[in-house]
Formats: C-alpha cells, sequence, structure tokens
DNA sequence: CCGTATCCTAAAAGATACTG
DNA sequence: CAGTATCTTTTAGGATACGG
C-alpha cells in the first residue's frame, strides 16, 4: 500500500502534456485502445458495468475498471453507485464528453470510409475465383 | 530476417479489426502517441523528414522514421524521395487524410476545453499566493 | 540528410482467481 | 453485480550507434 501504481493508461499524461498542444493533450485523455469505445457507447444514455461490459466484446473486467474509472478521474464519465443488493453502479457521459460525440461520429465514418477505399485498393494481383 | 517484427505500432490492427466496428478501425490507424501529432504538421502542405522532426519535440528519428512507414503503407501520407546528394524527402497527407483535418481541429480544440476546464475546477484548497 | 539496426525499459493489456 | 488482486505477456517507445 501506498506504492501508486496500474493507475494510468496513458501514462505519456505526465511529462508530455503540461505544456504541449492541446492536440496531444486531447489524444492522452481519449486515446489508447478503449476509451472512445468505451464512451461512444454511453452515447444513448446511462449504462451499467455489465451492460458496457457485454456490449464490448474482448475487453476484460479489469480493462474496463481501468479505464472507467481514468475516465471518472478526467471528469470524462460520471459513476453512480446505488445502495442495493445486489450492488448497481452506472456510467453516463459529463457534458465534457458529450461535445467528443460529434468527434467520434466523423471518426466512425471515416473509418468505414478509409477501410473501404483501403480494401478496394487492394485488389489481389491472383484473382479470386469466388467472385 | 524473415522474422517480421518492429513493424508495426498499434498491432491492435491485426485480430481485432478485421470485423470490428469501424471506430475501433480509425483508433487503431491513426491512435497512439505520434500519428495525428505527426499528420497536423502536414496539414499546410508537404515537409521534409528534418522539418517534421524539429516540429515535434521530443520524438525521435526512429519514431518518426516507424509511424510514416506505417502511416504510408495506409495510404495516409505520400513519401517522395528526390534523386539527390544530399538525399531529400518529404511527406505530404493523401486525400483520404486530408479529410481528417476538421477531426483533429475538433480534438485540439476540444483539448484546449477540456484542459481549461479541468485547471479551473482544480483550485487548490490553499490559496496560491503568487497571485 | 535521412534514415536502419540493436538493445533496452516501461507501460499497456491479458489471464485467472478471488471478494464485499 | 461490480469489481480487486496478482501475475505474466506483449507492445510501444526510448537511447544510442552506425550506414548509404
Amino acid at each position: 500500500m501506498g506504492t501508486k501504481k496500474e493507475n494510468s493508461t496513458n501514462s505519456i499524461n505526465a511529462q508530455y502534456l503540461t505544456q504541449e498542444c492541446d492536440l496531444t493533450y486531447a489524444v492522452c485523455k481519449i486515446g489508447g485502445r478503449w476509451k472512445l469505445l468505451i464512451l461512444c457507447k454511453l452515447e444513448n444514455g446511462k449504462l451499467r458495468f455489465s451492460e458496457i461490459r457485454r456490449r464490448i466484446p474482448g475487453i476484460t473486467e479489469r480493462m474496463l475498471t481501468l479505464q472507467l474509472r481514468e475516465m471518472e478521474k478526467d471528469g470524462l464519465v460520471k459513476r453512480t453507485v446505488y445502495a442495493e443488493v445486489p450492488p448497481r453502479v452506472d456510467y453516463e457521459l459529463t457534458e465534457i464528453a458529450e461535445e467528443l460525440v460529434p468527434i467520434w461520429k466523423q471518426l466512425d465514418q471515416w473509418g468505414k470510409k478509409h477501410r473501404e477505399l483501403i480494401q478496394s485498393q487492394i485488389v489481389p494481383v491472383e484473382c479470386n475465383h469466388e467472385n
């Protein structure tokens, strides 16, 4: 105890961000493999821990917890614990996180477009007999 | 030789992307610590290797090369080599990468806003005598 | 000038078991 | 249900030296 560790993903934060450009700052806050993906699940309202989890195939509980905690700390999600048995916790976007919605929508669109573009280019040299 | 390695940052690519959502795909293409930062330097036109390098404090040649190569492969930057001595190489955004410009601009704006917001919240308990 | 090649460290992420 | 706690693997990224 006392040895803080395992607290932050995107540890770029500490050094590089204090005076760095806002883009780098933003990337550190919402970058990484999971964050945007988690946030976008909350786009339509509150979700419970297990609901988020089910919507993100492949994420472990540990990772989800880690990312959620970090985003809570960064003011991106609001965590609400209900004093019930069995326990119930839900997560929702904060105002500042809501402002990211258009960004990830565009990014999603871009991803789709890029993927299609790339796929149309990699027409294999040897013709695929499937078609 | 033959053992491919050290080829990809964001190696999430391989497995998770084939059928994954477009957002994850996009994150893999332009995520990571450096890519957006590099791309945005090219926003106003071609730049040489050394120029990019100078504009990104803290990046090593190795990292810059790695990221540029990967983005070239992914169709995000176009690399042009001039047969001169001393050698000259420049990089520019591809069309599909140009479409990211509004996205990183918004992200930059968001970063600025978030940073200010957070800073205004962390008003220290003990008043700072500097002001 | 524009990179590679090696070697290395530190994070991120995964597997698994356990708990209030 | 909603997490922690460990442990291990994998990957990103850095330092440095050298090369066409």
